[in-house]
DNA sequence: AGCATTTCTTAACTTAAGTGAACGAGTGGA
DNA sequence: TCCACTCGTTCACTTAAGTTAAGAAATGCT
């Protein structure tokens, strides 16, 4: 797991041999089985999510129904917006297959910072970067219709059609699985 | 405008008079009249914009049509993506108003990095900070109906149904601009 | 002030998504 | 193994948004 990471790392900054132990002789690997719910709607917690392998999602729970946000997968990583602002999360966090992931707090932050001054700066571009990111996604979601953005999720995350349930999906797109099918349906309807 | 930015900044950070005057030594402050075009698709550029005064609007011209996607108002900031990637905007970027904006580049940023260490921390946190509550809006769009996310519209922004043309906000809302006088239609009826 | 343009609204019709229900296929547990 | 439950699909019907068009109101320019 520990080359995953640091080959990931090195796409950002390189790092010494001591800045790696002061990251590794932390206690941050995680694994789960498929279906753990890691974080509750009204539970505070302080955790930052971070996928080396498997898939985890965000969801609400909108009168009784589930609306999934997000999917997370190989190095993909969360931080819910109530460990920011220290209120009790809305939404839900659970594993859809088994995975293991990194997690880590603002207090391990911090004592990896007194180790290794660099990570401050690694953690402005990272946070950064998944800004500029979640913009362009969120963009493409405003300007797009239900069918556009599935076609757009087929270009650009095959691997979420097969490795996620349909009536997931089809929240994840702003519809209704009934809809979903029947989007496919004409989708096929018009290749032919 | 000097006192609008540090009342701002003191929210997340004090600053000592030299920090002040690093920034300030900047000349950063810039005024635009209303209908001026900052950015536009294809070009490139290194500048981020943040709003002290007026309103402006991020767009993408689709198949001829404006697609709006942000309005930032006093106090808000963008970076474009394009400014991390290096490569040409894929958008627009307009004054609604009259404005008064901010203009910073990384090489900028660099120079009160030098005489003002803190202000990565600032950074940092900003753009953690910007990540969390964008989060939490892609969130709540991708949750709603068009008629939800125009009364929620109307609960948070309420400035921005006056000050902004009705077309650039049906767009903003995902649907076109015939459909939100008839929302609004639906809605006043309900009410009565 | 007068004219052209843009903006907003309304209406009739089309298209796509929501809803409720039914059915078969697959899954998990007792 | 059998039963219950979840999941995906299909269908008929409802509701809301897209489209096209027209007209009124506001705005900008000369």
């Amino acid at each position: 797991m520990q080359d995953i990471l640091l080959g990931f790392l090195s796409k950002y900054i390189t790092l010494t041999p001591e800045e790696q132990d002061a990251i590794f002789s932390l206690d941050i690997f995680h694994s789960f089985k498929k279906g753990t719910t890691l974080l509750k709607e009204g539970q505070k917690t302080k955790e930052s999510y971070f996928v080396l392998k498997g898939c985890i999602r965000t969801y609400y729970v909108i009168d009784g129904e589930e609306k999934t946000t997000a999917f997370y997968t190989e190095l993909e990583g969360v931080t819910p917006p109530c460990v920011l602002t220290q209120t009790p999360s809305d939404y839900y966090i659970s594993c859809i297959e088994d995975s293991i992931l990194l997690m880590s707090d603002a207090e391990m932050g911090a004592v990896v910072n007194a180790k290794f001054p660099r990570f401050e700066t690694l953690c402005r571009i990272l946070s950064e970067q998944l800004l500029a990111k979640q913009q362009i996604d969120f963009d493409s979601f405003k300007t797009s219709s239900p069918e556009q953005r599935y076609l757009n999720l087929i270009q650009k995350r095959p691997d979420l059609i097969q490795r996620v349930p349909q009536h997931q999906l089809a929240s994840y797109l702003g519809i209704k699985p009934q809809s979903l099918s029947r989007l496919r349906a004409r989708i096929i309807e018009k290749k032919s």
